[in-house]
DNA sequence: AATCCTTTTTGACCTGAATCAAGCGGCTTG
DNA sequence: CAAGCCGCTTGATTCAGGTCAAAAAGGATT
C-alpha cells in the first residue's frame, strides 16, 4: 500500500467531472487539491481500511475498483457496494468514528487521501464543495434504496440482470463501453452482494448467454441485448427503446 | 395536512438530543429555531412528500410514525425505512432535487419543516450543525447497510427478530419501553420492509409467541426474553447477558 | 510441463418461504 | 344489530434458489 507523495491533480484527472470536484471552480478545485494528502496505490485483495479502523479519511478512487462490506457479530461479511472510479470511500464512517465497514481493492487502484478534518474545514468556507458532499451522501443513500428493492423483491435472475444492466452504466459514465467490460469481483462476491449464492450465479450467467442477453467467458462480459436485459432488470433502459431489433413485451 | 404557525420550540422538544440540535449550543439552537419554517400534522396514511415531488425541505419528525418507501418502473414498492421522532426525512432527495421515495404517516404525527436552502446557508455559518448533518447523513448509510445484511442473508426469523430488537432499542433511545410496544404499521409493511410476504410475518410472530419470546395481540408487542430474541436476531445485545433466566445457546 | 490451488461450472437433491385458499376477529357504517 | 370490509391468522401445496458434491478450467509456481 505504497503512498505516493507526488502532487495529486484533478486537472488531468479522468473522473474529475464525477468526484469532488464537480462544479467546483479551477480556483476550488486548488484549494481542494490543497488539502488533499497523497495518492496511495491498492493492490488487488488489499484493504484500503479494515472494520473497526479509526476514521480520519475519505477515500476518491483514481482508477481501479474496489467492495465495501460489512461484517455481522457471527462473522458473516455482506459486500454493500462495488466502487468505481470518482466514487467516494469512506462516509459511513463519520458519525461513529470508526469505519463500520471495510473496503478492499478488486484490483490494483489508485486512490486520493482526504483527511476529513481538512476537507470539513475547506467546505465551511466553499458552498460549493459543502453542497457536492451533501450530494454524493445523498445519491449514496438514493443508491442503497436500489439494492433493497432488489434484495427485497426481485428474483435472482432480475437481480442479477440489473446489476448488469448497473455496471454497464456506470462504464458508459465514465467514457467506457456499456456493452463490453470485464468484471473485476470473483462469482462469490457478486453472489454475496445480491444475496445469493455463487452456484445460482454462475447458472444465471449460462442462461442469460444460452438465452442471448450477454456473451459470458469468466469475467469478461459483452451484453448483446441491451434492452432484453434492461426489461429483465425492470428498469426500462434509457436507451432508446424504439431501437430495432427486438419487438418488446406483453 | 395542517401547517401551524405556533413557533418551533426545540428546547422543550423530547427528542432534542437525537435529532439536528443535539452539540449545538442554546445560541445555535436559537438560529436552527428561527430558519424552522412551522411544525405540519400529517394523519395517519396522509404522504408528507410523494415519490417525484420536487425537493425544498427536510423534514424533522417530533412525534408519531412514518414509513418511507421507493416506487420502481413496475409499480412495485419497497419499503425502505420505519421512522421515529428525532429522525429526519428527505435526505436522499438532495441530489436529484426530487424525492426518490415517498414518506407516508404511520400514524397522526407531527414534524417539523426545514427549508433545505435555508438550513444549508445556516451550516455554513455554523461548524456544529455541519458536523450534525453529516452525522445524519452517515447515521443513515450505515442503517442501510444493517439492513442490507439482512435482506441479503438472513433467514425470516431472523429478520423479524432483528427487527423487533431494532425497534426496541430505538424506542428505548427515545424514552419509551424497550419491552413493550405498539407497532404503528401493519403486518403488510412489515413483510414488505423485510422482504417476506405477511403470511410469513404472521407465522413468525406466532411461533416467535409458543417460543415464549414475545407474547402478542395484534399491534402490541411485549418482548418476554429480550436475550433470547437478540440471538435470535444475531446482534449481540446490548444489555447485560449475565442477567439470569436463561442459560443459553447450543 | 507438472503440480497445486483457486475460481467457475454443472448436476442432483432438498428446503424455506411464497402462493393459493379459507376462515376469523374487530371496526366501521347503514 | 346486521352487513360488509379490512387486517390478521392458519393450513395445504409448490417452487425458486440453496446445499452438497464433483468435475473442469484457469493461473501461478517451480
Amino acid at each position: 500500500m505504497d503512498q505516493i507523495k507526488s502532487p495529486v491533480r484533478c486537472g488531468n484527472c479522468s473522473v474529475r467531472r464525477l468526484c469532488l470536484p464537480a462544479g467546483l471552480s479551477d480556483q476550488d478545485v486548488d484549494k481542494l487539491e490543497a488539502v488533499t494528502k497523497k495518492k496511495q496505490i491498492v493492490k488487488a485483495g488489499e484493504r484500503l481500511y479494515g472494520a473497526g479502523d479509526s476514521f480520519s479519511n475519505l477515500f476518491a478512487i483514481r482508477s481501479g475498483s474496489f467492495k465495501t462490506a460489512v461484517i455481522a457479530a457471527d462473522g458473516d461479511t455482506q459486500v454493500t457496494h462495488f466502487a468505481l472510479p470518482g466514487e467516494i470511500l469512506g462516509l459511513d464512517a463519520y458519525s461513529g468514528r470508526t469505519h463500520p465497514s471495510y473496503a478492499e481493492a478488486l484490483e490494483t487502484s489508485s486512490v486520493c487521501v482526504l483527511p476529513f478534518a481538512r476537507l470539513e474545514e475547506l467546505a465551511q468556507a466553499v458552498p460549493a464543495l459543502q453542497q457536492q458532499i451533501y450530494a454524493i451522501f445523498s445519491e449514496e443513500l438514493q443508491q442503497e434504496n436500489e439494492i433493497l428493492m432488489l434484495l427485497g423483491k426481485r428474483s435472482a435472475d432480475t437481480r442479477l440482470a440489473a446489476m448488469l444492466i448497473n455496471i454497464s452504466s456506470r462504464y458508459a459514465r465514465r467514457g467506457y463501453s456499456s456493452t463490453r467490460f470485464v468484471l473485476s469481483m470473483p462469482r462469490t462476491d457478486i453472489a454475496n452482494y445480491l444475496g445469493l449464492t455463487a452456484e445460482t450465479v454462475s447458472r444465471l450467467f449460462s442462461r442469460f448467454q444460452k438465452e442471448g442477453l450477454i456473451r459470458v467467458a469468466q469475467r469478461d462480459v459483452e451484453i448483446t441485448d441491451l434492452i432484453g436485459l434492461s426489461e429483465l432488470a425492470g428498469t426500462h433502459c434509457s436507451f432508446d427503446e424504439s431501437e430495432l431489433g427486438r419487438n418488446s413485451v406483453s
